[in-house]
DNA sequence: TCCTTAAGTCAATAGCGTTCACTACGTGAC
DNA sequence: GTCACGTAGTGAACGCTATTGACTTAAGGA
């Protein structure tokens, strides 16, 4: 791989470098130490090159994090193919963002607001409205459930890797501060609070989520029998 | 304000500086110049001091983030009471949290996933356990209901105001990258996509946001009469 | 075979958060 | 009154960061 030169010095051999390479770098950087982490050294580091040969291939680093998006979007959507049922294939496609979200975290909460215009984010968006349209909504309908159901999924999903990076992140700087969540002064202060306090500490994420995502489905359902109903009310 | 020592030089007398007095200009430096432009070096300028005098009233750059978090909360809620409609008071904290983050969106966009444990959080999230106590709710539901409450105002406004302050950033920079946003290259590659690719430009995210708050408000009013009926059938 | 292109390297720069020793003001004890 | 102490504000470091430009040299077409 590294070519000894002349004077002594090694050199990576022209091409070792490419853009997949270090999105894969980058992606590992970013699972196992956080957004901070991602540094040109330390790319440099792992890919065994100098840090500024980054920049044969990314003109900075944000341009890499907007790489790292779409990657992500890749990830979610590998091996996926729509059901035979319209709400199976929205279901698939929102606990694959979540399973995504959850597995890479940090790279999940930098880059689930941008619009990467990459190849696979494309996809993601038809895959949605394709869904739409088998459930027999409207183009007009369809459109807006799908902003209803994208939005839905990359917030709340988004959300949650937010918190998951945010603990990682405390959880190598041991202050123990994610112990003292909810801990009021005085019990007249917030009585509503005061009364559900232990109630309020176990708090699953994941079936909000799907309670959520119901919500938009069902919300989906109400739209196709209101568009049935006027195609019915129209023909009698 | 500032004293001329025997030396010639000027210092800021003591006392000038204050946690709030530095929120203050931390919150209007973010707002004018994104989360980035927080700097030490800007903070001193802004208040006319050394920049490290900072550390005597914050322990670090973070801590000075999670105080504006709390602040956020703080203007959110001024002036809040509860109305005499449960449903009214919901609504009016979702449009309160969304019109908060989106006056402030780079504030926001860093704090939102955070746990403040300042005094005005414990303040939000009692007053959502009241609106939904005055709505009916046993305990049980209504911490169900408040995480989804909260989860879906605090997701989908920092969502929005992650956008805002995504596009502010990029506006200094005036590349004019946003406007390139779903271009597809072959229309068979995204049929979907492609038959309502003029529909999808146009996006009301205020309007999404209002739907879903409805569809929570609907969930609630669900419960209420789930509990209702099993009050009812247990009577009889 | 030579010559152009571009990938990888290296050194330099400006800006960042953070630390530390230092200075001098305001306050409480006497 | 005055004296000592605690502490707010200072300024000079430190190590790390992204980014740039001049350089070297491998690869590939003419």
């Amino acid at each position: 791989m590294a070519t000894i030169k002349k004077n002594g010095r090694s050199r990576l051999d022209r091409g070792t470098l490419t853009r997949s390479s270090i999105i894969e770098a980058a992606l590992r950087i970013m699972d196992e130490s956080g957004e901070s982490k991602l540094t040109f050294a330390r790319l440099g580091q792992q890919l065994g090159s100098s840090p500024s040969a980054m920049y044969r291939h990314f003109s900075n680093r944000d341009e890499i994090i907007e790489a790292l998006g779409d990657d992500l979007i890749r990830i979610s959507l590998d091996g996926y193919a729509p059901s035979a049922s319209w709400e199976d294939s929205l279901w698939d496609l929102a606990v694959r963002a979540w399973r995504t979200y959850e597995l890479h975290p940090a790279v999940a909460s930098q880059t689930y607001f941008r619009v990467t215009r990459g190849p696979h984010e494309l996809k993601a968006v038809d895959a949605i409205l394709q869904a739409l349209s088998a459930a027999g909504l409207s183009e007009d309908e369809a459109v807006t459930h799908y902003h209803l159901f994208a939005m839905t999924v990359l917030a709340q999903s988004a959300d949650h890797a937010a918190k998951l990076a945010a603990m990682k992140a405390v959880e190598v700087d041991p202050t123990g501060r994610w112990e003292q969540v909810y801990v009021p002064r005085d019990p007249h202060e917030a009585p509503y609070y005061w009364a559900v306090r232990d109630k309020l500490r176990s708090r699953d994420d994941y079936a909000l989520y799907r309670t959520q995502i119901e919500l938009v489905i069902e919300s989906v359902r109400r739209a196709v029998a209101r568009e049935v109903g006027a195609v019915e009310r129209q023909e009698s």
